[in-house]
DNA sequence: GGAATTTTTGGAAGCGCTTCCATTTGGAAA
DNA sequence: TTTCCAAATGGAAGCGCTTCCAAAAATTCC
């Protein structure tokens, strides 16, 4: 069995709520009785019950992280940055994984009431208007982390400005037939990545083609799949004399399935056609791919840090910081 | 306020034990009662607290779930086979990721004293025979996944037989010069598909050439790395006339650094060697890399299964089952 | 030294549940 | 109808903590 206060307390030759006040450091303790308990609590080696504290003080000290069940490498950067932030904290962290966009509210709902979490942290999935403003989310705090809504904290990444860079650096290279491999549009980094790269095209006075920029109507994952990048390239591949001389994808996933299309092709990357993403993942590196990082194991910090201030002082205006993705060659 | 076993009580005229009784389903409670204080509970939407329930019952109702923290995909994979699972069963799932190694025990010790978890899933890292038997881990339910230990139960995939398969696939390609590229031997899985190889190889009486085997002393990961097939790919491509046809790599993570190696040289990957992987992760679709398929999220299902069931009763026999991966072929 | 404060301290009550024991109820048997 | 017994029920105690209030101890001030 392990100590509980009482324990403590007995050995200490004081009363129970000595010891409460001495564990959390209340300081209308006598530096003499906080000592003699503390040596207890050492020797017992005790551990606070956490939900004997949570029951008693009315909160659960757990948040809940919800991600979208498809994508890897990216919420596990973010997580191990939470888990970093989290462990000073004493606060465990619930992960729901989300299958479907449609099941969202309903998931969300019930674990909300089952856990009871103090806050939540919300990532990837788009915050639909009527969710944000649904009553369930009335009274809690929640940061939401590559994703935005004005009333609620967020966290991302300049993707116009990503976007940007990434097609400059393009430019850079002398390229001047320059194709974009776009997500969904209403998604918003879509949007938002499409901005950035009509202003870099722009800017050198370069005329955007048509058939250069493509997108796509698929509501799954908003289009940010291997598939998505897959057709994309397949169709810029039929362009013949048309065909550009450098692609930017809207995510590493697309260009990971651009990467297949062309090597069916037997297409060369660098040499036959320029390629390059966005989100840096895993296996970017491995594959040569040049790409745009984004800083998302801080991310994940950042987002404790608010989440936790936010829990403290429920009234705060809603916070929103944007990371500058920085260019990562290959 | 959400509504307590009290309103419960006081709205459907009984006392707070026959509420409890028909939240737990306990049989003794008339049928006519049951179904009022059903109606009492729909009608105020209520939802016990699991701290609550967590501190009466002298159980948390939370499982830990530990992983190594720098792979990606088969973890999530896994983690949604057992959160499919646990939906029904009421039990969180704490996840804690091990940044290295040497960290574990003492992660592990202080996630157990803070969080008081009823069960602990191990996933993909070597179970140390002084942490099996340590104290801590005496009286607390373990199902390992992806690993073994006579100990505790656990859930694996037959690698033996997978990089049989693998080989034997190449073989019937009608290749006679097949290398290995394994990871460190210390590794069970590494020695296990090693064995696979050896077999399938001896079956049809090939000699094993001492220069097509290929292992690594690296102690990260075990050398499940990129880097590790990256280098081996480099020395198999300095032998010359006596460079390798087909290559098995014991991992699809280091055949992905292997496709690096032979991009580098030019080499065509399908045309000039053929390579095959294990793990059938996410990229190696896109890759077109043939593989051995481990059914992941399956494995985690049966993970929770397990740990319930011996949650239930302690003193079971451990419990150890295979799968059998199979060839997926692109 | 004694009264008036101020600082420390003890521990009851309460958080929302389970569980056990005592009590009540409803029939069946006599 | 009365007697018994099993089934059904009520609610106190207890899980391990926080918090508040009252009481004790220490300190300050006349």
């Amino acid at each position: 069995m392990t100590a509980t206060i009482y324990d403590i307390a007995k050995k200490a030759h004081v009363g129970i709520g000595t010891v409460s006040r001495v564990l959390n450091k209340h300081e209308s303790v006598s530096k003499k009785t906080r000592e003699r308990v503390l040596k207890v609590v050492t020797k017992l080696n005790y551990r606070p019950h956490p939900y004997a504290i949570g029951l008693a003080r009315q909160r659960t000290n757990s948040i809940l992280f919800t991600i979208p069940f498809f994508a890897t490498f990216f919420f596990l950067e973010i997580l191990r940055g939470i888990q970093k932030q989290l462990a000073d904290n004493d606060v465990s962290i619930i992960l729901l994984g989300v299958n479907h966009p449609d099941q969202i509210e309903e998931t969300l709902r019930q674990s909300i009431h089952r856990h009871r979490v103090d806050g939540i942290v919300f990532c990837s999935m788009k915050m639909q208007d009527r969710l944000a403003n649904s009553q369930m989310l009335r009274n809690i705090p929640i940061v939401l982390v590559d994703t935005y809504h004005k009333i609620f904290d967020s966290i991302s990444v300049n993707n116009k400005q990503g976007a940007y860079l990434a097609t400059k650096h393009l430019l850079d290279l002398g390229h001047t037939r320059i194709a974009i491999l776009n997500a969904n549009l209403r998604s918003v980094p879509a949007k938002e990545r499409f901005k950035g790269y009509q202003l870099a095209m722009k800017e050198s006075c370069k005329v955007l083609d048509p058939c250069l920029i493509k997108r796509t109507k698929s509501e799954y994952l908003d289009g940010f799949t291997r598939e998505t990048g897959y057709e994309q390239m397949k169709e810029l591949l039929t362009l013949g004399s048309k065909m550009p001389t450098a692609v930017f994808a809207a995510s590493d996933i697309q260009a990971i399935g651009a990467l297949a299309a062309l090597a069916e092709a037997r297409l060369r990357c660098p040499e036959d056609i320029a390629l390059i993403g966005f989100d840096d993942i895993e296996l970017s590196g491995p594959l040569g791919l040049t790409s745009m990082r984004q800083p998302m194991s801080e991310m994940g910090s950042l987002t404790i840090q608010r989440l936790i201030e936010r829990m403290g002082k429920p009234g705060l205006l809603p916070y929103h910081k944007t990371y500058e993705p920085t260019l990562i060659v290959r």
